[in-house]
DNA sequence: CATGAATGAGTATTCATTCAT
DNA sequence: CATGAATGAATACTCATTCAT
C-alpha cells in the first residue's frame, strides 16, 4: 500500500500518456461526432479528467484539434504508402480512394484535416500533411504510369477530390458508392466518346 | 388616382427598402468570406445600420440567412428551368454546372445553402429548394435524353455533386475547371473503356 | 366631400382626442392583463396606432401608465365621496371597500396604481391621489363616527388594507371573499372578546 | 483516517463554498432591494466574482433566485414547526404571524417566493413550499384546536393573509404593527358583536 | 399630426482559457 | 501534475425612444 506497490507509485509519466492518449481518443470521437462546436469541458468530462489536463496537453483548442488531424493523416499516408509499394498500384489506387471515403465519411475530423489548408499550417501538421501528400503521390503516379488515370491530375486534384467526396457523401443526400464512382470515373483516362465538345 | 392618392402615392419605405437591401447585401457577403459564425452585429455596422434595423428586417440570424438562400436558390432554379427550355439542354447541362461552381465558388452562402439540407427547411427556403430542383430537374431529364448524362443519376445525385464540386472549389487548392471537368466527365454515360472492371 | 362634411372635415382634434382615448383604453385592458412588461409596440399595435401616436400622448411608457393610473384613482375617489354623502356611510364603507377589491382583483393597473406609492408622484398623480384619499377619509370618517370602524384607522392604513386585500385577491390562492371578509372584521371595533391579550 | 487521507482531507472548494454563498448572499440583498429586476452581472459584481462564477453556481436567474427562496421557506417551515411543537401554539400563531411580517417587510424576495405560485414550481421549490406549508399547517391546527383562531381558515388562507400583510408592510405606507394586528384580530373567532350584519 | 423605421444601450447566457488549491 | 473554480469577452436578441417621411 506504500510506495512500493508498482502500479501506482509510478502514475507519473504513465497517467500523464494515458491522459493524452484518452483525451486525443476522445477528442476525436466527440469531434467527429458533433463538430468542433463541442466546448472543450464536454471532452474533459468524457474523458474522465479536468479541463486543466486538456490544456496541459494541448495548450488551445486549436491544438488538440491539430493533434487529431495530425494523426489522421500520417495513418492515411502510411496506407497510401503501402498500397504504392504493393503491386497493384493501379487498382490499388481507386480501392484506396473509396476505402478513405468510406471511412471518412462518419469522421468530421479526418474531412476537417483535409479541408483545413491554411488554417492549419503548423510545423506538425505542415509534417502530416506531406507525409500523407507523399504517399498518395507515390500511389497516384503508379497508377498513372499504369495508364489507369489521367495523366494531367496531380496529387493535390486527387487530395481535392476526395475532400470534396467526402464533403457528398457527409451529405448524406445521395448514395455514397454512386457519387464516388462518377468521381472515380471521371478521373481515368479520356476516352474519344467521352471528349467534351463530342 | 394621381399622385394626390395617399394610399398609393406614399413612397413609404423608400430608405427602408434600401436598407433591407443593403442588410442583405452585406450579409451576403460578409457570410460569403467569412462564414455564418460572423455576428450580427457586424453585419449591421457594415450595413451602417443599427442591429434593431437588421432585426426588423429579419427575426433571426437564421432569417436572415435563409432570406439570402432563398434569393439564391430561387436564382439558380430560374436559370437552370429557362436553360433546360432551350434546345441545348445536352451541352445546357454541363455549362449550368460548371457556371454554377464559377459563381458560387466565391460563395460560401450558396454552398451552405444547398449543403444545408434539413436544416433550413421553413416554407420559404423548401418552396425555393423546390424552385431550384425542378429546374436542374427538367434540364437534367433532357440532357438524359439527349444521351449526354448517365441514365442513373437522380437530380439529387447532380446536387450532391454539386455541392462537392463547390465544397472543393472553395477549397482553392486545385483549378476548378479541371475538378469541374473531372466530375462532368463522371456524369456522361459510361463507355466500354471506362468500366471500372477495365 | 370637402370642409364641409361636418364629419371628416375636421379630423384634427377629434382624431386626437380619440386616439388618445383608445391608446389609453388599451393600455389599460393590456396592463391589466399582461403587466408592465409588454412593450409599448404592443400597446400601439392593438390600438391601431403607431407608436409615434403614442408617444406623442404620452412621452413615456411611465407617463402612460401614471395617465391611467390617474383616470382609476379619480373614479374610485368620486365613487367613495358619493358614498360617504349617502345616508349609509357605515354599511358603505365596507361594501366599497368589498366592491373595490372585487374590481380590482382583477386589475392589475389598478392595483399598482395604489401599490406604487413614490414611484409615480408627479402633479396628476399627486393630485389625483388626493382625490382618492380625500373621499376615502370622507367614507372612513362617516363609518367612524357610526361605530363601524376602529377608530384609530387611519385613511393611509384603510389604503394600504385595500392594497393588501387587492394583493391577496390577486394571488388567487383563496376565496377573495374570505379573505376581504377577515380583513372587514379585523376593521371593526375591538370587542373585549377580542382583546389580543385574551 | 487522518488528515493524510487524501480523499476526505482535501479541503475542496473552500473559496467556491465562500463564492456561492456571496453569491447567494448579495442576490438575496439586492433582490430585497430592487427587485428581480437587477442584472446578473450587476449581482456578480457587486459579489465581487465574474459572471461566469454566478452561472457556475446557478445556472440560471431563476434558479437563483429559486435558491434564496427554497432557503427562506424552509427556515420559515421550521420555525413555525417549532412553534406548533411548543406549549404556547395558540398565542404562538399570531406571534409568528407577526415575526414573519417583521423579517421579510423588508425583503422581497421571500415576499416574492411566496407570492409566487407557481412560477416556481421546480422539485425543489415545491419541496421546500411543502415544508413551510406543512409547518405552518401544525401551528394553524393548534391554534384553532385552543379556539383563538377562526375554524374556518385553511392553511393556503393563512398563507395568502401572511403575503398580503407582507405586500402591505413593504409599502411602508402604514404602521406595520397596526396592520398586522388588524389582520390577527380579523382572523380570531367571531364574536357576537362583530358580526358582519351587525 | 400620424406613421413606423431606425437606433443602440441593455440582458441572459456560453465557453476558451487561466490559476489557486 | 491534476483538478475544476473563476474569469470575462463575446453574442443573439429586446424594447424604449427618436426622427425622417
Amino acid at each position: 500500500m506504500t510506495s512500493a506497490d508498482p502500479t501506482t507509485s509510478r502514475p507519473l509519466r504513465a497517467d500523464a500518456r494515458r491522459n493524452r492518449a484518452r483525451v486525443l481518443e476522445v477528442a476525436q470521437e466527440v469531434f467527429a461526432e458533433e463538430g468542433l462546436a463541442v466546448p472543450i469541458d464536454e471532452i474533459a468530462r468524457r474523458a474522465g479528467v479536468g479541463v486543466g489536463t486538456v490544456y496541459r496537453h494541448f495548450p488551445t483548442k486549436d491544438a488538440l484539434f491539430e493533434a487529431i488531424i495530425v494523426e489522421r493523416l500520417r495513418a492515411v499516408g502510411e496506407a497510401a504508402r503501402e498500397l504504392a509499394e504493393g503491386p497493384e498500384a493501379g487498382t490499388g489506387f481507386f480501392a484506396f480512394f473509396e476505402q478513405m471515403v468510406q471511412n471518412a465519411s462518419l469522421n468530421r475530423a479526418l474531412f476537417d484535416a483535409l479541408a483545413a489548408n491554411g488554417s492549419f499550417n503548423r510545423e506538425l501538421t505542415a509534417e502530416a500533411s506531406n507525409v500523407m501528400m507523399t504517399g498518395l503521390g507515390q500511389l497516384l503516379a503508379k497508377a498513372q504510369e499504369a495508364g489507369r488515370v489521367r495523366s494531367d491530375l496531380t496529387v493535390t486534384d486527387v487530395k481535392t477530390l476526395m475532400v470534396g467526396c467526402l464533403a457528398m457523401a457527409r451529405q448524406g443526400t445521395a448514395d455514397p458508392r454512386l457519387i464516388v464512382g462518377v468521381v472515380c470515373d471521371g478521373m481515368r483516362p479520356v476516352s474519344p466518346s467521352r471528349t467534351p465538345g463530342a
